[in-house]
DNA sequence: TAATGTGAACTTCTTCACAGCC
DNA sequence: GGCTGTGAAGAAGTTCACATTA
């Protein structure tokens, strides 16, 4: 079996929850957890992180839990963030500038080493909050993979440009795609992973009961 | 049955990507769509289009297709978007200043009424691009929660915060949460809705084979 | 006693296939 | 011909329950 056959999605999905829930632990001084602690604090049943991490190896010491030290090295290992990732931004706007800025993804080993546009006005300009950092034209986009050793793109740009940029880094070598652009991109062979911050928003007004909320 | 019983939660989540397309093809003047052209436009089968819309009625015909007006009108009941929904934002760093820039939400009837922050240097102060709006301090906050019928709040704020956040608007009235934070938060009795930027970055470093790629 | 790993049972979701309608 | 709505079949994911180990 290849390493991501028969993995269920929704089981890699909670893996970074379980890292995350785990590196936590460690920075309150927890050596060891046990299916149903690393669980409760995510709102999961003990089985199902149980299942979760069988699907990867054995982790675990029965009687014991799971060593927490262990357990994070494994799960890096495992998504591959036991490496640094160069990251390139496409988009400049309020949501790329602040995504610059965002310290979450250094510590996590994704390093943004770029950011572009295709607005003229914004080209040559820095971004407060991430020193050094300085827009550059699309045009720039193919050296810059190649010279930094690229392979994730985050697009942050209107839905009208999304595809366009898209397959600018596509062509470029960029083999994976974070996507906040609220449209479906096409045609794309490669890793992809889309967020739409409204549909969040829709799916809570789901869950209030949808128009009987004053 | 009840409204949302024995309907698949990611049939809802499918809802809100219906009416994005929904509204896409309606800009370029498409006035009728196929389960087949939907499903297209979105990585979807025909089949999953049907039954997903067919488990909130009846919306098309046979030989014909669907309505796109209709569509979007009947979606966005069922959705609860049919309405401006008041979101508070609490967290004017980077995140939250961007956020509060994002024309998306407006768009789609959620309005950001107001910022709130723990910090005191930036209480008072303006976000550039969002005119009129001003950082309040948490005290303020279920003030507003009354004053402008919340019903929804965005925690844009560090883990380290967010529980004690989420507290805070949950105590004031506010039945909604969308968290940004990486955190899971406990012992909430609400609509919750959590994005966490890095886990997508994680979930593509797995995609990508996890360490072979140089 | 405490806790893992795992086959089996169960539940949920997706796809198929076709009757019925335009 | 084209297309929807839907029961039935199939696939995927979750929970159960227990043998096993510390």
């Amino acid at each position: 079996m290849s390493r991501s056959d028969s993995i269920p999605g929704p089981a890699v999905r909670r893996l970074s929850l379980y890292l995350r829930q785990l590196e936590s632990s460690l920075g309150v001084g927890k050596h060891t957890v046990s299916s149903r602690q690393l669980g409760q604090a995510l709102g999961l049943t003990d089985a199902q992180v149980r299942k979760d991490l069988a699907y990867f190896g054995q982790f675990g010491r029965p009687g014991i839990g799971y060593d927490v030290d262990d357990l994070i090295t494994q799960i890096r290992r495992i998504l591959g963030t036991d490496r640094v990732w160069n990251v390139l931004l496409i988009g400049a706007g309020n949501l790329g500038r602040a995504l610059l800025c965002y310290r979450g993804f250094a510590k996590k080993g994704f390093h943004l080493v770029a950011v572009f546009d295709k607005d003229d006005s914004l080209i040559g300009r820095t971004v407060e909050g991430a020193p050094g950092v300085v827009v550059q034209p699309l045009s720039d986009l193919p050296n810059v993979v190649r010279e930094h050793n690229v392979h994730l793109a985050i697009l942050a740009v209107p839905a009208s440009a999304a595809q366009e940029a898209a397959d600018c880094a596509l062509k470029a070598g960029v083999r994976g795609i974070l996507n906040f652009a609220p449209v479906t991109l096409q045609g794309l062979s490669c890793a992809m992973a889309s967020v739409d911050l409204t549909v969040h928003l829709e799916q809570l007004s789901f869950q209030l009961g949808g128009g009987d909320t004053a």
